[in-house]
DNA sequence: TTAAAAAAATGAAACGTTTTGCTTTTAGCG
DNA sequence: CGCTAAAAGCAAAACGTTTCATTTTTTTAA
């Protein structure tokens, strides 16, 4: 049916192994590519991924493990990601894990059987042992967001320094004369979760302000989580006059929760909330929030993979982007 | 490197084919199965799926062409869609096509270079000429949400029966003696923007009350736009007692407007939202929405996906899902 | 017990590429 | 013009399956 190179061979008068080498850049001289580029169109022929594939052991296709498909954060990243890796004609296989660790390890699998070329991860499990048969093939495996300690060394990373935006943030909240500031952050065994934890720690040291347990919040990362903790702060500690959200859900769940008690931001609560998305185009007073570069954060992870996909050795590399405070009105000096 | 059939072959004596039978859910000697089996264990033998892509014509993957992958309605019904087709052991490729009609042939180009057997497709142009090289290669495709005029009778369906939701929250409204009823819609060339104006439209007639233009706000589908819509019918509609807002995002915005504004729901207000997600779990009062069953659309979609991939014929079926009104605090009788 | 029918296994030929080692053609130069 | 080196083109052999037409084995029936 579809066109082969053989008719193309048949078509120009060439052989077989000449149109492979146009297919694949190779040199050859100026009639013969005319007249290749020519039969191509008369016959609308398209190469065969599957024979190629056969042949060189390719896919040109990325495997990308997530935690999550319905996550802003994510998907505004893997939307970037995957605009640049097709510009590339790679394809990209997305496995939406459900934060299972088990659904992890056999979405590693199921991706190598689909023989993908490299492997994207937005890992849940903490000791990668789901990534161990990919290391094993040697497939390039890239890390998003969060690395993973067992395998430092063994595969590149983008990463976020979290630490530095969360003591940024609560700098910010310091200079301007807060002292009771809360904090809502994701999961405990989470590495975003801690890293953000552990900036906020060193911002109130730097201070000399004595670290309060009342103040900190644990969440699940959604919009309920923000919802309830930040409840649980507002009754529990009653005298803070600031809070930070560490991710966009919870900040959205905090909003909500604080606009229907009532509370007037920043007069009565000043808050720093977290991801440069609608929200915070929206929300009045605007909020201001740390923002981190999402776009970036996938334009880099595509760069690496692509590096690695072409064959480029070289030791992993972790790449550290840092996030920014976009200024709003939703903090107050005191 | 990795063991082929020839070395189960090997393995185990039989030929090939055998091999092959077996792999395929053939019927074999008992004694032989088990060989096969012990033989794949012991070689940790893992079908190719480019030998057997270039063989059979079949890459056991399926296109998803979306407008958009940063929005929670769609992100939802994909994440069921994959789950299910992954147990099948299809593959998903998605491409976003950014509501750009450019891209969105694009994709479909791409996709058919990667030999997807089917494509489903959620479509941005409104004439249905991007899949035009899918149907003349006589790939299933199936269309989600939206349908296409010109394939009426050519492609399957999946949708959601949105006039009939908007009538019967507009009804709601109306049964409780709402007579000033705004609402948001999306864009004015999109389908579903205009099945629920109509649905709207229809409710007010039964009722014998008048369409006025300036209860009707055309939003864009974002929470920006709902945030933005609402002000306008507050500002320009002041009788208003009631607002019904046509999908996610523009309930968010609509949300925090009305919740920035001081006005009380449903004192003030009364509210109908759209799409049963984080959203209406955490707001107080509880809104009111309509719950569209997204995972009864991925569900559907992937059946009827996998129906059409097994090789049943048949002509083309739409399936038309019926929302559910889910009754909050959100609503009061006037 | 044997012939016929049914079931299972087989060998070999594809599928559409890439690649390797050679041969032919072209270009450059004295 | 003839020689050489470089460039371009070629034939054939893979890659790991599936499938078809046969052959072999097993089951059934007489």
């Amino acid at each position: 049916m579809a066109a082969t190179i053989k008719d193309i061979a048949r078509e120009t008068g060439l052989s077989l192994a000449t149109i492979s080498k146009y297919m694949n850049g190779g040199a050859l001289r100026e009639k013969n590519r005319i007249a290749i580029e020519r039969a191509i169109k008369k016959l609308d022929y398209h190469v065969n991924e599957y024979a190629r594939g056969l042949k060189s052991n390719k896919s040109r296709t990325v495997g990308v493990v997530i935690p999550e498909l319905s996550n802003l954060f994510i998907t505004q990243i893997i939307s970037v990601m995957e605009r640049i890796l097709q510009e590339k004609g790679y394809s990209v296989i997305i496995c939406d894990c459900q934060t299972d660790e088990t659904r992890e390890c056999r979405a590693v699998k199921f991706l190598m059987g689909k023989m993908v070329d490299g492997i994207i991860n937005m890992p849940v499990c903490r000791d990668g042992r789901h990534l161990k048969p990919a290391l094993e093939k040697e497939l390039p495996v890239l890390l998003l967001d969060r690395p993973l300690e067992p395998l430092t060394g063994l595969v590149s990373c983008v990463l976020i320094d979290n630490e530095g935006a969360a003591r940024a943030a609560t700098r910010r909240l310091l200079e301007l004369g807060h002292r009771d500031i809360g904090i809502i952050v994701g999961p405990k065994d989470i590495y975003t979760s801690q890293m953000r934890l552990e900036g906020y720690r060193r911002a109130l040291e730097e201070y000399g302000i004595p670290v309060r347990q009342a103040l900190i919040a644990y969440g699940d990362y959604t919009v309920q989580g923000g919802h309830q903790q930040i409840g649980r702060l507002l009754d529990t500690a009653p005298g803070m006059s600031a809070a930070f959200v560490t991710n966009y859900e919870m900040t959205l769940g905090a909003l909500i929760a604080v606009n229907e008690r009532g509370i007037a931001i920043p007069k009565e609560l000043s808050l720093i909330g977290f991801d440069n998305l609608d929200l915070s185009m929206v929300a009045r007073p605007r909020l201001t929030i740390v923002s981190q570069p999402l776009e970036e954060i996938g334009i880099q992870a595509a760069r690496l993979m692509l590096e690695r996909l072409s064959g480029e050795k070289g030791s992993p590399i972790t790449v550290t982007l840092s996030s920014s405070i976009q200024e709003g009105e939703s903090v107050r000096r005191l």
